[in-house]
DNA sequence: TTAGGGTTAG
């Protein structure tokens, strides 16, 4: 059935078959039996008929429809969005145009999938054409002369206000505050407003009720005044409200629907209120200040300036009794780094950011004082425009010097210039381009809480809530952290700002050293020198050079017992503590002189703790400390060449029950320097690649103690599997298996300046 | 009665 005309709404009423019931769109819900239920509303905006190439290319239009009933003007979800589909798409848009009121029946009731974002209706109406039935009639035309009941009310021109006098007026806002409190009992709207007369006259409400007050979006909004006095102000007419005052407001936007606003409970408003109305808008359209419009999107946005943003509200914070921190976009990437107040997640009223935030689309708008009052009420999802709101270049915390500042939005206290704030109705036409831009971003709010190797730059959802391994396949590590943090792109933690802790899944690129036994290092605790533990050639170097023309020492504090090595010339000597001697530890600690290196190692498999030594002028000395202090079993301890005292002059030895490295150190002064490991890592995802260190968490992570592993060749072997598993040599990356790593990102002072490095930590390979 | 536009300083 095509689209039905009918001249008048009361025919339209006619219209309903009998056995339709009429309903109102606020009732409607998923479970709403449509099929013997029609709704009356009027149209409030039509869109193009587009080609759907879902539905093979099916012809469709979306219409939002909002119901007049009067009994539900302050319900919610008055308005709702009905999508024609194939020739009834093109009928409707051919017969019916913003304004008019339509009849709908037969309709199907599905979810609205717009709902998030245009807070309209959680439903929408679809309608297919075959058995729908669609009935238009055309809003009302100002083409008929004015009734008796519209003579009611003159208006009186902006320049022909006489002083002490009470008059209706009409005019176009040039200026406004929201309604603020007075010094006095009530609350105070200021405005100035303007007619074809180009007179301005300043305006003055007050009002004890909010909701009394008009509702004014921005410059260029038509308000109808009754019941105002004029007085001189300054030499200037000016109009304040007086008993049985009442005002209404309109859109000033050329061909929009004339739809009032008011809170008055009964008011007139006929067809010469919509053809004054329209006549203002006209004239309007061509002055020049109406095009002095300072709404700004945040993609123009610049710092130092003070502009009115029309947004939506995501999230909300309250920062402290004078600061509510609001979370808002408008869909359009702004070229400046925003900046992003963190906030405790459990203290954010609202939906996630994150994946805005790092697209650079979330503002965060900081509002103070007077408006919090506002700013306290307003939900997650609202539409709202901020007026006078200034942005600023700030640096975040942490931030580097080198770093650009970031852009920081502050509504700041008072109301100088309009500063203010005000929610939108969702059909308001101020938010038509601002809806159409968010849409654009509809994956962004379908992405947000899905997994996909392609959508790892928002990934955010925590660890345990997802399958991870479902896509990448197990993980060859796991991570010992309690913490539950989001997983976030190497990419993302790139751009973080430090310090963090923070979790990745990421595959090793490459690592260093390739030769594994130089990842093992000698680190002093003290100093904090690191380096390579000397190669053999080196040692043994060191070893040759004090046995050389070497004569035994001769120690009062030791007994001593000598042999002839196989060269000539070199003494082999043994000498123990006189001060041990008789103690059950007496063979744990032995001083030996003039051996190789060789030599040495052979005599450490039967006994616990031998300590090179050398001569010098008779005097027993420690060797140069590249050589090990001390050979214990199969291990090798060193001491820091900085840190090392030279105590070993007179040196006591008793009352020490167990000789480990530790205990022979402090007896030597020597300070003893600790095994560890260190790799660098190359990691890499869908979106970056970041070095990272395995430092401080190398032992965990494979499950080796580093000072084993000096001396057992099985638990370097071992390490190297682990990489070979993780990196299999001659392996492409697709091929290598996925990690999930806990990584912290930390500065360090590198010549004066702050240099970012990241860690990983709280990570161990899994065993089998 | 109050305000009668003309920037916070976080």
């Amino acid at each position: 059935m095509p689209v039905q005309k009918v001249n008048d709404s009361s025919d339209l009423d006619a219209k309903v078959p009998s056995h339709l019931q009429r309903t109102s769109i606020t009732s409607l819900t998923m479970t709403s039996e449509p099929s013997h239920r029609c709704v009356k509303a009027r149209v409030v905006h039509i869109g193009p008929v587009i080609s759907c190439a879902q539905k093979d290319g099916i012809e469709m239009l979306r219409a939002e429809i909002k119901e007049e009933d009067p009994l539900q003007r302050t319900a919610e979800h008055t308005s709702i969005n009905v999508i024609f589909f194939g020739t009834l798409a093109k009928d409707f848009s051919q017969s019916a145009r913003q304004g008019d009121v339509v009849l709908l029946a037969d309709f199907t009731i599905k979810k609205s999938p717009s709902f998030l974002r245009d807070k309209l209706h959680p439903c929408q109406l679809e309608m297919d054409g075959k058995d729908d039935c669609v009935y238009v009639c055309p809003s009302a035309e100002p083409s008929h002369g004015p009734s008796s009941s519209e003579a009611k009310y003159t208006y009186v021109p902006l320049n022909n206000l006489k002083p002490k006098t009470v008059v209706n007026v009409y005019g176009v806002v040039t200026f406004f505050k929201q309604p603020f409190p007075s010094k006095g009992s009530d609350y105070c709207s200021t405005l100035k407003i303007t007619d074809q007369s180009d007179v301005k006259v300043g305006c003055n409400i007050f009002s004890k009720k909010l909701e009394d007050h008009p509702v004014i979006f921005r410059v260029g909004d038509i308000i109808r005044l009754h019941r105002f006095k004029t007085e001189m102000f300054r030499d200037s007419m000016s109009l304040l409200n007086t008993y049985g005052w009442s005002t209404v407001t309109f859109d000033g936007t050329i061909d929009s629907p004339v739809v009032p606003h008011t809170s008055s409970k009964s008011f007139h408003f006929g067809e010469s209120d919509i053809r004054t109305v329209q006549e203002l808008r006209q004239w309007a359209a061509n002055q020049s200040w109406i095009s002095n419009d300072l709404t700004v999107s945040l993609s123009s946005v610049k710092p130092g300036m003070y502009f009115d943003l029309t947004c939506q509200l995501l999230a909300k914070a309250i920062m402290d009794s004078r600061c509510i921190l609001l979370k808002v976009w408008d869909g359009t990437k702004c070229q400046h780094p925003l900046l992003n107040v963190a906030v405790a997640s459990d203290a954010l009223e609202g939906e996630s950011t994150v994946a805005k935030d790092r697209m650079n689309l979330t503002a965060n708008v900081l509002v103070y004082d007077n408006h919090l009052e506002v700013a306290r009420d307003l939900k997650p999802g609202t539409f709202l425009c901020f007026y006078n709101l200034h942005a600023l270049l700030q640096r975040a915390p942490d931030q580097l010097p080198d770093q650009l500042e970031h852009l920081s939005f502050h509504l700041h206290g008072g109301t100088s210039y309009g500063r203010g704030l005000r929610s939108l109705p969702a059909e308001s036409p101020a938010l038509q381009s601002l809806k159409s831009v968010l849409e654009k971003h509809v994956d962004l709010d379908e992405y947000d809480e899905v997994n996909d190797g392609t959508l790892l730059e928002i990934w955010y959802t925590p660890p345990e809530a997802v399958d991870a391994e479902a896509d990448t396949g197990p993980s060859y590590t796991v991570q010992t952290c309690e913490h539950n943090m989001r997983r976030l792109t190497l990419a993302r933690v790139k751009r973080s700002t430090p310090p963090l802790l923070c979790h990745v899944q990421a595959r090793v690129k490459k690592y260093n050293p390739q030769q594994l036994y130089q990842c093992l290092k000698l680190f002093c605790s003290n100093c904090k020198t690191m380096e390579d533990v000397p190669d053999d050639s080196a040692v043994a170097k060191v070893f040759r050079e004090s046995a050389k023309d070497s004569q035994p020492c001769d120690e009062q504090w030791a007994a001593t017992s000598s042999a002839s090595s196989r060269e000539p010339g070199r003494a082999i000597s043994m000498h123990i503590s006189r001060d041990m001697v008789g103690e059950s530890t007496h063979m744990q600690l032995i001083f030996v002189e003039g051996t190789t290196l060789d030599e040495i190692c052979v005599l450490s498999r039967d006994y616990k703790n031998l300590v090179p030594v050398r001569s010098v002028n008779g005097r027993m000395t420690l060797m140069d400390l590249t050589a090990p202090f001390l050979f214990s079993g199969d291990k090798r301890y060193y001491g820091c060449k900085q840190c090392s005292l030279n105590t070993f002059q007179n040196p006591v030895f008793a009352g020490v029950e167990t000789w480990d490295e530790q205990a022979v150190a402090e007896a030597l002064g020597v300070r003893l320097m600790q095994y560890r490991l260190l790799m660098q890592f190359e990691l890499e995802d869908q979106t970056d690649t970041l070095e990272a260190l395995l430092w401080e968490n190398a032992e965990r992570f494979f499950h080796v103690s580093a000072v084993d592993a000096s001396g057992s060749q099985d638990l370097q072997d071992k390490i190297q599997t682990i990489m070979d598993t993780i990196q299999p040599p001659d392996s492409s990356l697709e091929e290598r298996p996925w990690l999930d790593l806990c990584v912290s990102v930390y500065t360090v002072k590198d010549n004066d300046r702050n240099k970012v490095c990241y860690q990983i930590t709280n990570t161990e390979i899994k065993e089998e």
